[in-house]
DNA sequence: TTTGGATTCGTTCAATTCGTTCATTTGATT
DNA sequence: AATCAAATGAACGAATTGAACGAATCCAAA
């Protein structure tokens, strides 16, 4: 996996454009965990850098340095370039729709590398990317298998990401989350599995199109922190509606329920019963961060 | 597919994503210890390698230079391959069940390297496992996220096995291939995928639950060599068979179509049209062996 | 057994990185 | 403005790493 590199401390400071020393110096100092070769020569893996990136609220300029895709840049007037992210979107809904999976690969692992991790990745270059997906297909300009290559395509590639993440310590709270009945949408459920991975949870996804029920005794049995709900789509209202009360209800009170999804509208929240509702990543991920440490902040809901 | 037991500082080389010349020069030095050929060539038994990893805290970045299955941070432990397939299947059933991936990942990659690769991974231990789990299932014994679950963890290893597999040659001929709808079943068409890609096809995968309308247009555009169809599971006999009846029907003349798959049972197989059926991943491998090179050696049957 | 193409040998050498020192920039405080 | 502490970047000889080379070895097929 082009993913798994060592970095060495002169492609780190071109890639943040900073001095060969400076890069020494928090290698040095701890701030950045560095490997060793046997003759001592410094050796970063991309995770241990993304780890300084997000601590430091740093970024990567120069992604190339890195071996990494470059990523659509405009010239804005006072000679800083910025991220042209319509531009990449747009590539990368093209190569989605064609199916090329190495350069849906580029795109990714450049974005999630240069930006601000799974929560842009999702927030920023998937959602909108599928949001517009969504519309093509409901046009007819494409096809259904279009849109379903493209979702089977960001998945493997997201799994591939985890590789990144740094494993979860045996002490690690768990969050445990799924999809439920009559939504096959499998995306969302994984990113938010991602998320929490990345803010060094422990987790275990459950996959999508689960009956609430069978999520109940997986909560029971397992016993998670957080119980994520993901919904993309609802067939119908009124069942759904019904069976996550039930769900709800008989939830062990010691578990956090958080929900989101693009399903789940202004209208519908207010009738649902939960501890959090995230409306994207980001969200997601204060949430995860709160939780990791502290108990639950926060008080259920109508 | 056995594991190699001695490798050489080439392959040690491009595993640790160091230089050659470093590799010799640890073995010199003493750092890994080092058997020689009788003409003077260093030979590394995996053993002295991990020993080496161990000490130095190194990790092995590109575990298909090896011939290892990627498994993440850890490396392969026990080379000592249990011939015990019952007793095998047993511990990985459990394994499922409880949804402990790690202890999972462990059984297939090593089934992987020391069985027939993909071919014996899905006719012996992954094809028995879910007939034992989906019965269990059924009897009420397990809850359906466990089936659910098991189905996950067993897709993401699978996708990380296709790092061990060489990249197809662009002139490659191209299999494509899915699951129709009402069968949410992935794992039988990520398989067969797989099956393709070990026998060096370009391939793509569409998922499962895609209308036959739309498989249809998939197959009309990229025009692939082999067009499979995976049936798990089947709503409704009739409606299932006209739908096929049209898409078998549409396919372009010079695409093969092969189907297989736990649902098309003997009653129901005459009443589909074919250029081949496949009983088993073993089949299908012989069939993409025969179908690489040489053009379709099958007459459509009735 | 012989043969020929691919791999590995041992060596040399250029490029990179090491650790250290010191000058410069940054930014907060008087 | 002036001062000072902290962070940054440049420069150095010494050490490590990685690429290149002809010669020797391996290995599979004739």
């Amino acid at each position: 996996m082009i993913l798994n590199d060592n970095l060495t401390p002169k492609q780190i400071a071109s890639a943040l454009r900073v001095s060969e020393s400076s890069v020494k110096r928090w290698c040095d100092r701890g701030d950045i965990r560095t490997d060793r070769t046997l003759g001592g020569h410094r050796r970063i893996p991309l995770g241990f850098l993304l780890e300084f990136l997000e601590t430091t609220n740093r970024r990567i300029l120069d992604p190339v340095a890195l071996g990494l895709a470059p990523l659509g840049r405009s010239v804005v007037q006072n000679s800083t370039s910025e991220l042209d992210s319509e531009a990449t979107i747009a590539r990368f809904e093209k190569s989605l729709l064609l199916g090329s999976e190495p350069e849906c690969r580029k795109i990714i692992s450049s974005w999630y590398s240069t930006q601000g991790g799974m929560c842009s990745l999702a927030d920023d270059l998937l959602c909108p990317t599928f949001r517009s997906v969504g519309k093509l297909w409901r046009e007819g300009t494409i096809d259904i298998y279009q849109e379903r290559l493209a979702c089977e395509i960001c998945h493997r590639i997201v799994l591939e990401l985890k590789w990144l993440l740094a494993e979860p310590s045996a002490t690690a709270p768990l969050a445990m989350g799924g999809t439920p009945a009559g939504d096959q949408y499998q995306l969302a459920t994984l990113l938010t599995e991602m998320v929490f991975r990345e803010q060094g949870w422990r987790t275990a996804g459950l996959g999508a199109n689960i009956p609430f029920p069978s999520l109940l005794s997986a909560a029971r049995k397992h016993m998670p922190k957080i119980f994520w709900i993901s919904v993309s789509h609802i067939e119908d209202e009124k069942t759904f509606l019904e069976a996550y009360a039930d769900f709800a209800k008989r939830l062990p009170k010691g578990i956090v329920l958080v929900v989101g999804g693009r399903a789940l509208s202004d209208e519908l929240r207010p009738k649902m019963m939960y501890s959090a509702h995230c409306d994207g990543m980001r969200h997601l991920t204060t949430l995860a961060k709160a939780l990791k440490t502290g108990s639950l902040p926060l008080a259920p809901q109508i």
